[in-house]
DNA sequence: CGGTTTTTGTAACCTATGTTACAAAAGGAG
DNA sequence: CTCCTTTTGTAACATAGGTTACAAAAACCG
């Protein structure tokens, strides 16, 4: 089993406390390792959720998407994070997300029942599991919010202060304007427009992926507008 | 403890086979009971959440608000439901919503420690807190997805074919249109101009509160768009 | 019952964002 | 360096929904 370090890393096994402890109790319950190829699809939204996925090596998206194609792009999950964890217990268990590897990737995955067995044989286990369930509520909680309230200049500048917590001054982008649009669920050129007019009011000054803050206090009004 | 017939009906506490292995457990524990009026706050959004709050008689609401006072409601939460039992674990012990009472209103409140208590006490607790956490990730999840994609007619078509589940062709709407509008994240006259547009197109007959479904399959197209 | 409050209907106008389309610029691959 | 692909800039136009304001209708209350 080549993968202990890595699922060391992971929240939900910090109640474990050593390498060698994790071992024993991996060896007591059924697990799979499954590859995926970039581009292939994990799971499909509405596809019952009967396991536990740890992403182990390469990254995976998650994107919701409506009848007629339209994407909002929730997240991406790397290693050593799981997948849908909140989608194994409860009522509906069905991701509400399509996942695809955005790249070669490695995924451990445990059957429901070993998730069950690996509870009972470790409180530890269980409570990262049941913080780990909860942290799911809020960060979708949180995207309700940032969605449904935010003006595009809002997403923006929450965006943007967001990478400049330091308060640099200076943020590059690492994504491109499409996949900020996707995150942002609007239309790519609607971005486009937003910075060139946040741009020509001089609030930012944006020169490609570069970005400077110019008028913070200004950005700041623009949260939760 | 007159409210353990009510606490038998939670969801929560169906692990527990008895009303006398109830009142056995929840003697072990400290809990409060507490009494809210009409119109009262019960947590403002942003506080911490240090307490499992299970509303036993009454019933309160659960609204999202921005900076500027809009308001999103979330859902009414009536007895024998937990109020925000996704934000008791996890690193975010922050209320997503403020919480008013709706009518007078009674509270039952275990601290987190009793809570945890209980799960370590009751393992069938602890399995319907689980399930309990996922569901409402669930919900909010689901939310999202209502929220985010669907125009003002996939809401409303959405919401007439829920309320219509059985095909009988006519509902009628216990909500305002005030209500409605909240619920939907739109404007109230935009509701009413959208409710007034289908009726116009022979898709729905309004008639004050009473809407009779004409042309379902058109209501259908209009889902997820 | 009459008066008050709440809810609904509706209109005129405003604004943010979507759509489509195309050209310019940047980035990668050979 | 050059060709090809991806990304970005930008414009013209379309549209959904927001805002404000007011009157009609309905519900509620004493």
């Amino acid at each position: 089993m080549i993968y202990i370090s890595a699922l060391m890393q992971s929240p939900l096994f910090w109640g474990t406390a050593s390498e060698e402890e994790l071992k024993t109790l991996l060896s007591t319950v059924h697990y799979q390792v499954k590859k995926y190829d970039e581009g292939e699809v994990i799971a499909f939204s509405g596809d019952e959720c009967k396991s536990l996925q740890i992403v182990i090596e390469g990254s995976v998206r998650g994107e919701m998407m409506d009848l007629n194609g339209k994407v909002l792009k929730i997240e991406d999950i790397v290693p050593p994070r799981p997948l849908a964890i909140a989608f194994l217990f409860g009522n509906n268990n069905r991701y509400p997300v399509t996942v695809t590897a955005n790249e070669p990737t490695v995924i451990l995955l445990f059957p429901k029942q070993s998730v069950i067995d690996l509870m009972q044989k470790n409180a530890g286990f269980l409570t990262s599991f049941m913080n780990a369930v909860s942290n799911r509520a809020q960060f979708i909680s949180g995207k309700l919010k940032f969605l449904s309230f935010q003006s595009l200049r809002g997403k923006i500048a929450h965006y943007l202060l967001e990478l400049d917590r330091h308060e640099k001054g200076v943020v590059t982008l690492t994504k491109t304007q499409e996949e900020l649009a996707e995150l942002f669920g609007v239309a790519r050129p609607s971005l486009s427009r937003a910075l060139r007019e946040l741009h020509n009011e001089g609030i930012i000054k944006a020169e490609g992926k570069n970005i400077k803050i110019i008028k913070r206090v200004v950005l700041k009004e623009y949260l939760g507008k």
